[in-house]
DNA sequence: AGCACGCCGACT
DNA sequence: GTCGGCGTGCTC
């Protein structure tokens, strides 16, 4: 029997390699170094914490230059053998460093070595429940002051006990449970999570419309085996209760099985989670960037362990350690931040179909406006397709209506017959919705006299004007300015704030109405925990008011008394170069104005343009998606652009434009090398070009773009190249990575 | 990414 | 005379 083997370790380096070590002693056993486990292992001069990989007899290095493992910390493997398979597929898929993979893999936690200490016991956590007094209180809510108090009151008499980080999760605050426990109605108690107690609270689920019972008997025809659904299913179409149905009937007839919901944005997960929890109470968990280090250990370890059944997660969440996963859901599948834009560029949609092939279980992805890359695949072959064509609450699709702007004075952004609108609704004690694509008070501050422009010092781009901070901001590199009193050309007192954001539309309107709440939801008025949800909270009301806001508003978001939309300027999507525009743009005031007139109340949406005949609006006019993607397919074809080639970017940024170009062309000279000794293969290199926001934090971007008929060409083509593009010269300071798939391609 | 080694400017 | 700038090279 032979002892001698090597270990091989990924690394938290940005290195395309992995690193092979010698066991601690010579007499170790391979039992004793499982793959996923951690490792701390000398590297240079310093100590580094890795992720064994894999073992094996020997090493691609004379064993004489490998060092021996400092140390084994974990008993265990901590990463299941399916999830070091998925990162070994990303790394090699996205040519992505493994070690930066793997570590994206854990919880902050776990990526640095706080040695072997007993993770589970750190993880005892306070309890919530009523006490005896409380409960015996009868009707306790008068004692009670504020709204959100009496919500939570009623939350835990509902549900026995619930963890504190459950009970903050979704929205409430430490002051908030402090004040329940002072008035004696509640107490803190421990136990160790997953001991049993906190009794789910289910919810009768409402009837399935024929539509939405003939989707979830497509769906769970065959619960073993994997398939790609497409569920395509107009805004407001029902596709969460498909959802909750399908878990419902498979955690029937199979209890212990386990699913993930991945949702595009964290403003998404607060609701969809909530709808879930009411269903299927704490075998729900949230996972998502912004909890605490704590609170996302807490549910990777319960997956792990099989404590925590169902996951609703953003991108990252792909990653969770299930062992038994019985379904993936995709929702809004077609929304770009499932791409993750640094580090490893993965696309978590992508990568949750190859999770659902390994677990051998079915995955829908649902949108109302699927990207052109699904529809393809589902015409293929390759996805199922099932269609939700109706609105599931006897509520009729909102009439789409394009108003012409050019020569109508605005104000805030807002035309007068817009403002009409808005008042008609409002009287008639209606919801109203301003989807402006801008934060901040304005866009441009300018001097009228000598045309000087506010711009900002380290990027190609204005200042944002944020009236209440009294500051400019860039909105690329986060800079900020004072504000001039007058212009630091002319010296004149003749600044201008030109053009409307949130900020200046939520003025305008509290002006115009003032007996009425305005709503803002931007990044700017969301950052504090639980804003966001309390504002959700006051739509949600039903009572009159108005929303102003960006994007956030876009998804998801179920606001019942919402009959009008109003679209501040449609345009910036019209005219771009970026080949994705007609799509992005399609699915984004789709997408908003399928937020009106979601139940009895009849919808309408008003879009603001200076390009009314545009056969894009008027498509979307239309709500004739369909259209688009076709119309669509047959540019990207004649073009040869994806979804019919595949397509890489390297980008690159450096000191000097100069620079970034230059290296780029070394670069390309290479790619184009490699390329004339295969002669078969059908790459072609275009560029470089400057990016279209050049300076950035004062760094110079540009990118160089690749086509291939083919993925699996372009990735064997690249995977080749790589392994000699190391001894290419390029100017300091320059830069490079390499975006496969990229959704932003300037 | 770190962290070294390595050659050229203003300071006790 | 040294302290220190960041250029480039390596890490199993």
């Amino acid at each position: 029997m032979s002892t001698s083997f090597v270990v091989t370790v990924a690394l938290p380096v940005p290195l395309r390699r992995q690193f092979d070590y010698l066991p601690s002693h010579p007499t170790d056993l391979r039992e004793n170094y499982p793959p996923g486990s951690r490792v701390q292992v000398p590297f240079g001069r310093r100590s580094l914490t890795g992720v064994i990989l894999a073992i094996s007899d020997e090493s691609e290095l004379p064993i004489s230059r490998l060092k021996p493992v400092a140390k084994v910390l974990d008993r265990a493997p901590l990463i299941p053998s399916v999830i070091l398979q998925l990162c070994q597929w990303v790394a090699d898929y996205y040519h992505a460093p493994i070690g930066e993979v793997v570590f994206a893999a854990l919880p902050p936690p776990l990526r640095t070595a706080n040695a072997d200490t007993d993770i589970i016991s750190s993880l005892q956590e306070t309890y919530w429940g009523a006490t005896s007094l409380g409960l015996s209180a009868g009707n306790a809510e008068h004692l009670i002051k504020g709204a959100k108090q009496k919500q939570l009151w009623g939350l835990l008499l509902k549900r026995k006990s619930m963890l504190q980080g459950d009970i903050t999760g979704l929205g409430y605050s430490l002051t908030q449970l402090r004040a329940l426990s002072a008035k004696g109605l509640i107490q803190p108690h421990s136990h160790i999570p997953g001991g049993g107690g906190a009794a789910p609270q289910i919810i009768e689920p409402p009837q399935l419309n024929q539509e939405q019972q003939e989707a979830l008997n497509r769906i769970s025809s065959e619960p073993d085996s994997f398939r790609t659904i497409l569920l395509n299913g107009v805004t407001g179409s029902g596709k969460t209760e498909v959802y909750l149905a399908w878990i419902a009937l498979a955690l029937s007839q199979r209890p212990d099985s386990q699913f993930l919901a991945l949702a595009p944005e964290i403003s998404l997960t607060p609701q969809l989670r909530q709808r879930f929890a009411l269903r299927f109470g704490d075998k729900v968990a949230a996972y998502h960037s912004a909890l605490t280090d704590k609170e996302r250990m807490r549910v990777w370890i319960n997956i792990l362990e099989g404590r925590t059944q169902i996951v609703i997660g953003t991108r990252s969440a792909v990653f969770l350690p299930f062992n038994d996963l019985a379904g993936i859901i995709v929702d809004e599948e077609h929304d770009s931040s499932f791409k993750q834009q640094d580090g490893a560029r993965y696309n978590a949609r992508d990568l949750a179909i190859l999770r659902a092939k390994e677990h051998s279980c079915p995955i829908v992805l649902g949108s109302a406006t699927p990207s052109l890359e699904s529809l393809m695949n589902a015409r293929g072959g390759r996805y199922e397709s099932v269609l939700l064509r109706q609105r599931a609450v006897n509520a009729d699709t909102p009439s789409i209506r394009l108003l012409d702007i050019k020569s109508r004075p605005l104000h805030g952004g807002i035309s007068p017959p817009l403002l009409e609108e808005i008042k008609q609704h409002l009287t008639e004690q209606r919801q109203v919705m301003l989807f402006i694509n801008r934060r901040g008070f304005s866009p441009t501050l300018m001097c009228v006299e000598c045309g000087w422009l506010a711009e900002c010092q380290h990027c190609d781009a204005r200042l944002t004007y944020h009236m209440k901070a009294a500051l400019l901001r860039c909105h690329h590199c986060d800079s900020t300015y004072s504000l001039p009193t007058c212009c630091p050309k002319c010296k004149q007192d003749s600044l201008k704030a030109v053009g409307a954001g949130t900020e200046r539309t939520e003025e305008f309107l509290e002006t115009t109405f003032p007996d009425t709440p305005v709503i803002r939801i931007d990044r700017d008025t969301t950052q504090t925990k639980g804003s966001l949800q309390d504002k959700l909270l006051q739509i949600r009301s039903n009572e009159p008011c108005i929303i102003v806001g960006t994007q956030m508003l876009a998804k998801g978001h179920d606001f019942p008394n919402l009959a009008l939309v109003g679209i501040i300027n449609a345009d910036s999507g019209l005219f771009s170069s970026d080949f994705r525009a007609a799509e992005k743009t399609a699915q984004l005031l789709l997408q908003v104005a399928g937020r009106a007139g979601r139940s009895a109340v009849e919808g309408k949406v008003i879009i603001q343009t200076l390009f009314p005949s545009h056969p894009l609006l008027q498509a979307i006019a239309a709500q004739d998606y369909n259209a688009i993607c076709e119309e669509e397919l047959h540019i990207r074809e004649a073009g040869r652009l994806p979804p019919f080639t595949s397509m890489a970017l390297i980008r690159a940024e450096a000191p000097l434009l100069e620079a970034a170009l230059g290296g780029l062309w070394s670069l390309k000279e290479s790619l184009l090398e490699l390329l004339k000794f295969n002669d078969g293969l059908q790459i072609e290199v275009h560029g470089p070009f400057p990016s279209v926001m050049q300076r950035k934090q004062n760094r110079f971007h540009a990118i160089l773009w690749l086509f291939a008929p083919q993925k699996a060409e372009l990735r064997q083509f690249l995977k080749h190249w790589l392994r000699y593009s190391e001894g290419i010269a390029t100017p300091s300071g320059f830069r490079w990575l390499i975006d496969v798939d990229p959704l932003e391609t300037l």
